[in-house]
DNA sequence: ATTATAGTCAACTAATTGGTTGAGTAAAGT
DNA sequence: ACTTTACTCAACCAATTAGTTGACTATAAT
């Protein structure tokens, strides 16, 4: 794991450890949107979503196109799959008994 | 979702957001072991890497056991399982064409 | 031309984080 | 009995975070 990687896990899991964010995230999954489109919803000012998506922004998380006077924000997958691909290391520890044996079951078939 | 489920996904990215901590779970995932025997590798005080254990440990994603005067540390996978299950969502948004594919695919031979 | 909308930027604040050191405690080894 | 080991705890520090407000800029609508 290279030091880089590192700090985009870092980056990842520290943008998701926040409400908000993990909100900004599940809106934006819905498609692309504006960011006064995705400010609305929340009790707090327009600077302080604008940072929380700045912080997105820079994790890699979502791609902010300004599009006139509009910033037009969408979700890039890339850095959650890095971050689901890290977890999966400890599948073992997670995954129920039920699936994992579902799971061996079909590798098993698939030799 | 709770506000409990939404404070513990807080809690459990807000850990991983930290490569000692990232490091630590690597380590438990391989067995249980003591505080410092967790703490060797790290250019830190102990001190320190008890403070990222208790991160841990608030964060439920491991269990310290007093025993003696060692700390017996292992890992719990519930967070982790939460964690990947709320990624999970945006799965649509991670997974490469040929996966999405395959899926798409294996989906159609169960119809 | 004026006004409203969409957003940025800088400055400030309070709380949290990640580290340190030094002192202390409790268990185990000699 | 003494020493070493495995920690904890409290105090401190510097950096970061999550929010605010007020002033500003740029685009679009009337």
């Amino acid at each position: 794991m290279t030091v880089q990687q590192m700090a985009q896990l870092d980056s990842t899991f520290s943008a998701l450890s926040d409400g908000t964010r993990r909100a900004i995230v599940a809106r934006l999954a819905d498609g692309e949107t504006t960011l006064s489109d995705l400010a609305a919803p929340f009790d707090m000012s327009l600077t302080a979503v604008s940072k929380h998506l700045r912080v997105l922004s820079d994790a890699g998380l979502v791609d902010i196109e300004k599009r006139g006077r509009t910033r037009h924000c969408r979700l890039k997958g890339a850095p959650i799959k890095e971050a689901v691909d890290w977890l999966s290391k400890y599948e073992s520890f997670w995954i129920d008994r039920f699936d994992a044996l579902a799971r061996h079951l079909a590798k098993e078939d698939n030799d």
